[in-house]
RNA sequence: GCCGAAGUGGCGGAAUUGGUAGACGCGCACGACUCAAAAUCGUGUACCGCAAGGUGUGAGGGUUCGAUUCCCUCCUUCGGCACCA
């Protein structure tokens, strides 16, 4: 008689003997295969895990498990993304430090994942808030502006008059502040600036040889945005009405992006972004007041209301003019919010024919539109496909490739523009006016000019005498004890930098930190770096495909130039887990729909759990959460617990048709384990487990196989199992399962028979008759035999599939 | 609007160098065991049809002996970007 199998004295039982053995703990110096994989570390919530977690966390160690049986030294760390703004505004709202809410949250969510049953090594685990680990946020800043990658400049950020507080984008609904519905403005501030854009290029190279999903590549390409083009120099026409301005610092010229130079000799106007610098000097005083209406007026609307308008252009005339390079006529300067002074050069050549927004703002104020470019109709609708060149002078009669190339070469000849490259990718604002982030090491002399902290003074502590409540001011200007530290180190009148660092600067090189080993002298030791990076397979959601995955790309980029890494990418293999919902919302506390796996845990154990959560489908997939089909999983755990070790047997050998099933499930699994489908591995677990059901008894090596087979996906079961079978050791010890070709192969084919693509039947014949043999076979069969008197036109014979009638 | 992914039984999903659509599981129905229930086991389960047979992978067309798979048009859902010059 076998007992039920209970899952919760088992499973505490080997998580102890795991844990009895040190079976789990690491050591990376040691390993010789070395097998890297990472799952994006948590933000430490106050909530308990809830089944997302479970779906994100334990199948990846499933996949860890398989690994490891299959010889690698798989290092597989976990920490805590613990900077940010949610333990911030709990501190607001309850005065509750944000350290100590995130130290116990932190220490909750590890006796969760404990009890999951998951190989994490405890002791490679990191903290981004703890000082230990941001003196090496500070110390990259550092390194940033050691080699020119850090500069400070003015830009906008997200405002909340009320509130007077600067919000996120994830803060901003509608255009309005999501706590207290005030409407949202633009407010220029002085802030810290990483030159991601230095790298767009190498960023864009080196996505083709990275094994990530196509999707998430073609988004960061888009991202970076490459396009190929000219910057065309445009004088100004001096006109004596023009706006006063000092002789030496005459604006004489305006510079434009386009990617269709071709198209130079159509351009009917010039249209600066309204923010332009040079509109103040270039606007006489006639025009000032209207362009200073219409610029009042664009302030005002914030980013959603400016890209919501789609198709009403609006602009005004400056009263300026520029000179054609070619041509020398003169062209009207306009302002217009169509034009973004963060693209490009913030001024475009308006070629009304040929690009649709220009097409309608030409129509809007009637201005002219010329045609440059044959093959369409141009009265209703810009036409702005490639042609061949007109009204062009010197480009007539050339394809636009080719008008392009020349355009170019005449403009670079003349010193009126050159052939270059633009990307869309913007530098990285790295500057949060927050409290719970990592301080910037920088310090201000009593000119206001910054100056880089000595790495001797890292890590430059948060300090704690901070109030949470809004200001309107960074909360770090509020700490004495900061300002007197400053001073106390670098004289009277410093200042700190009150300004702390974007979270993803802390998770942009936590991959070196986890094999650092709490190293404080080193970012990380190079000889560990050779061997470990890049990570094999980074698993975590897609929502993080252009952000942090470009930030950690362009930091591990600068790591390497800076002479500290080897490794051009972080990040060799990329998987986005699905998403689980319930009832097909997204799981949050906001919305209370979250399930709680603790009372299925409870009930059927964590194996009967996560292998219910991996056999919902494919891995990057997700799915709408159900419990219904939870009972199969148990079922089946049952059945392998019953029928397994019931059936094996020391002296049976297996028949033929058991060792196929065998061989080919051994095959299937390997297969599903290493694309990440586990539902279809669980699936021929299943199939196998029926094979065997049938059989009076089966050999010891079968059940013991099938122990090894079940142990990533099911690892408690398959270690008691194991034991039960007279395993030594631990089955995760065990050497993964090789199948063997030979025994894959039937002795007999079905061989199906279609007549006009229609099934008509199939035939069984020995896996080494010919062909003629089979085809003479097919005409046989009664049923087809039918189908086929009216004659033969054509045969068609695919090896070990099928037969082909067309009559 | 543009880019990308997807759409298969009552449900989750299998199957793609084009070759038996619906593996595996859930659910359901009937049966066995039981005083009974649960659990377990067995049989059946895409649809129409008594059957022969026919239909069927979002809709419509195309290529092919043969299409879930390839091509075109459209619809729906999801994700991303959003006046990018």
């Amino acid at each position: 008689m076998h007992p039920e199998y209970n899952p919760s004295d088992v499973e505490a039982k080997w998580q102890k003997k795991w844990a009895d053995a040190h079976e789990f703990e690491f050591d990376i110096k040691k390993a010789k295969n070395p097998y890297y994989l990472m799952v994006m570390f948590p933000y430490p919530s106050g909530a308990q895990l809830h089944v997302g977690h479970w779906f994100q966390y334990s199948i990846p160690d499933s996949f860890g498990r398989f690994q490891r049986m299959r010889g690698k030294d798989v290092f597989h760390p976990m920490g805590f993304d613990a900077f940010g703004l949610p333990a911030e505004n709990y501190a607001i709202k309850t005065g509750t430090p944000p350290a100590k809410s995130t130290q116990e949250n932190v220490d909750a969510m590890i006796e969760q994942f404990k009890r999951m049953g998951v190989m994490f090594d405890w002791k490679y685990s990191l903290n981004t808030s703890t000082p230990e680990y941001y003196r090496w946020t500070q110390w990259l800043f550092l390194q940033m502006h050691k080699h020119d990658l850090a500069y400070r400049k003015e830009g906008n950020v997200n405002w909340c008059p009320k509130d007077q507080t600067v919000l996120a984008n994830e803060q901003v609904k509608d255009g309005c502040c999501e706590r207290c519905g005030t409407e949202v403005i633009q407010k220029p501030l002085t802030q810290w600036y990483w030159k991601i854009t230095d790298y767009a290029q190498r960023l864009l190279d080196g996505l083709e040889n990275l094994v990530w999903p196509e999707k998430t590549k073609l988004m960061q390409q888009h991202w970076i945005g490459r396009s190929e083009g000219a910057e065309i120099i445009f004088e100004i026409a001096n006109d004596e009405k023009r706006a006063p301005w000092a002789e030496d610092e005459a604006p004489s010229k305006i510079t434009v992006f386009t990617t269709r130079p071709d198209t130079l000799f159509g351009v009917t106007y010039v249209v600066l972004a309204p923010e332009h610098p040079l509109v103040e000097k270039i606007t006489p005083e006639k025009h000032r007041g209207a362009v200073n209406a219409y610029k009042e007026e664009v302030k005002k609307k914030t980013e959603m209301q400016r890209t919501a308008l789609e198709k009403d252009k609006t602009g005004v005339a400056t009263g300026a003019y520029a000179i054609h390079p070619v041509t020398g006529e003169k062209l009207p300067i306009w302002i217009a919010d169509y034009v973004l002074m963060n693209y490009g050069t913030g001024a475009v050549m308006a070629v009304p024919a040929h690009d649709e927004r220009d097409f309608a703002f030409a129509k809007e104020y009637s201005l002219p539109v010329i045609q440059v470019v044959d093959g369409g109709d141009i009265t209703e609708s810009a036409f702005t496909s490639e042609g061949i060149a007109t009204n062009s002078e010197f480009l007539d009669g050339l394809p636009t490739k080719e008008a392009k190339k020349k355009m170019i070469a005449w403009l670079e000849d003349a010193e009126k523009g050159r052939g270059i490259i633009n990307y869309r990718l913007r530098d990285w604002l790295v500057s949060r006016q927050r409290y719970w982030g990592s301080p910037i090491p920088i310090v201000y002399d009593p000119e206001g000019n910054p100056h880089p902290i000595p790495e001797k003074h890292l890590p430059w502590m948060l300090p704690t005498d901070v109030e949470f409540k809004p200001t309107g001011k960074s909360p770090l200007t509020e700490s004495k004890e900061f300002i007197e530290r400053t001073e106390k180190i670098f004289g009277k009148g410093w200042t700190p930098e009150f300004d702390t660092m974007d979270t993803f600067v802390c998770s942009s090189f936590y991959y070196l930190r986890y094999l650092a080993s709490g190293d404080d002298k080193h970012l990380i030791d190079p000889t560990i770096e050779k061997k470990w990076m890049p990570v094999d397979m980074y698993i975590g959601g897609p929502e993080h495909a252009t952000m942090h995955l470009i930030y950690a790309r362009f930091v591990m980029m600068a790591l390497k130039d800076f002479g500290f890494v080897s490794h051009e990418e972080p990040f060799q293999r990329l998987v986005h887990q699905g998403l689980i919902t319930n009832q097909g919302a997204k799981m949050s506390k906001s919305k209370g729909n979250v399930v709680s796996p603790d009372s299925f845990v409870e009930e059927y154990g964590s194996d009967v759990f996560r292998m219910y959560l991996m056999f919902m489908g494919p891995f990057t997939d997700g799915g709408d959460w159900s419990d219904t089909g939870i009972k199969g999983i148990a079922r089946f755990v049952q059945r392998v617990w019953r029928l397994i070790s019931e059936k094996s047997d020391a002296k049976v050998s297996d028949s033929r048709d058991v060792l196929m099933k065998l061989h080919r499930t051994i095959k299937s699994v390997t297969d599903g384990l290493e694309t990440l489908h586990f539902n279809t591995a669980i699936a021929s677990l299943m199939e196998l487990l029926n094979t065997l059901e049938s059989q009076e008894k089966i050999s010891l090596e079968t059940a013991q196989t099938f122990a090894k087979l079940l142990s990533p996906i099911a690892p408690h079961l398959a270690e008691e199992l194991w034991s039960t079978l007279g395993g030594k050791g631990f089955v995760i010890d065990q050497s993964w399962p090789q199948f063997d070709h030979a025994q894959l192969q039937s002795d007999t084919l079905t061989i199906v028979v279609q007549v006009n693509g229609k099934l008509r039947g199939d035939i069984t014949v020995d896996a080494k008759a010919k062909k003629e043999d089979i085809i003479a076979e097919a005409k046989k069969d009664p049923n087809v035999a039918k189908y086929i008197e009216s004659g033969i036109k054509k045969e068609i014979y695919v090896p070990e599939k099928l037969v082909s009638f067309v009559v």
